[in-house]
DNA sequence: ATTACATACGTAATATTATAACAATATAAA
DNA sequence: TTTATATTGTTATAATATTACGTATGTAAT
């Protein structure tokens, strides 16, 4: 009755096609491409690119992972309550995906879209930075 | 000498692909999709997807119009200091783009970039929204 | 004017990203 | 069990974008 027994419960009623390639996005934590994707699953029974677009529209459904718009890739949801909205830095050197959390950023977007009056139903934003690893060197 | 001089001046250091892609953005005023735009201009000369994207590459480089990312389309830019970030509204119903002009939610936004010491150095943000006609019908 | 350089051009081929269409199967609900 | 819904697997194809190559053009320095 932990709480890892209900995520583990949730990931059930995903299909064994979402499952794997939930895995590997989760392994990963980095964005990946559908047909890196495919490749690296092959010998999991994926063979078409189908049943991994297919697999992806779920989980981004799901609000389990985000497409990163601009790199045509996709990354695991690392902030459990961020609905469908993402937000995310790109190092515009190493190329480094990262997911801002709800912090001052995001709660201020918020604020913003309600000053604005905008009828947002979801919204993504990115932001090219130079990492602080990039800087350094 | 007017300030439409200016303009004019600043179209002639555009080659004749650059300007003619430009101007068929300018008077649509919604997100053309490369190939689309290539259709449209085969009788000015356009052949190949090649003459299309370098144009694209060019004039998105120049600031004069921008790359909707998640709708794969290219739009005029109708603001004129907005250097390389891009802030849009996307209705999810009627699929109309606007580009959000310089007012608090650009201004908030810095601010916030600025508040959470970000390294940034351009940023593309995506609202999904119901546009007043769209909710109206 | 001539060289050197960068930029742009045209064309063909190809790579990458994504979807359509269809028949079969599994899953959940009535 | 019947019905409805979602998912699967497969083939083919559409849509988006780039590589490679050789040529031409514009610009600036010599």
């Amino acid at each position: 009755m932990s709480s890892n027994h209900t995520h583990n419960k949730k990931n059930q009623t995903l299909t064994k096609n979402q499952r794997i390639v939930l895995n590997l996005l989760q392994d990963s934590g980095e964005p990946l491409k559908a047909y890196f994707i495919l490749n690296s699953l092959k010998k999991e029974g994926l063979n078409s690119p189908l049943q991994v677009y297919r697999a992806l529209d779920k989980l981004v459904e799901l609000g389990k992972i985000h497409k990163v718009e601009s790199l045509n890739s996709f990354i695991i949801c690392n902030n459990s309550n961020c609905a469908s909205n993402t937000a995310f830095t790109i190092c515009e050197r190493c190329g480094k995906v990262k997911e801002i959390k709800n912090n001052n950023l995001t709660e201020g977007v918020n604020e913003l879209v309600r000053e604005n009056k905008l009828n947002i139903t979801r919204y993504n934003l990115e932001f090219y930075v130079v990492c602080k690893t990039c800087k350094i060197n």
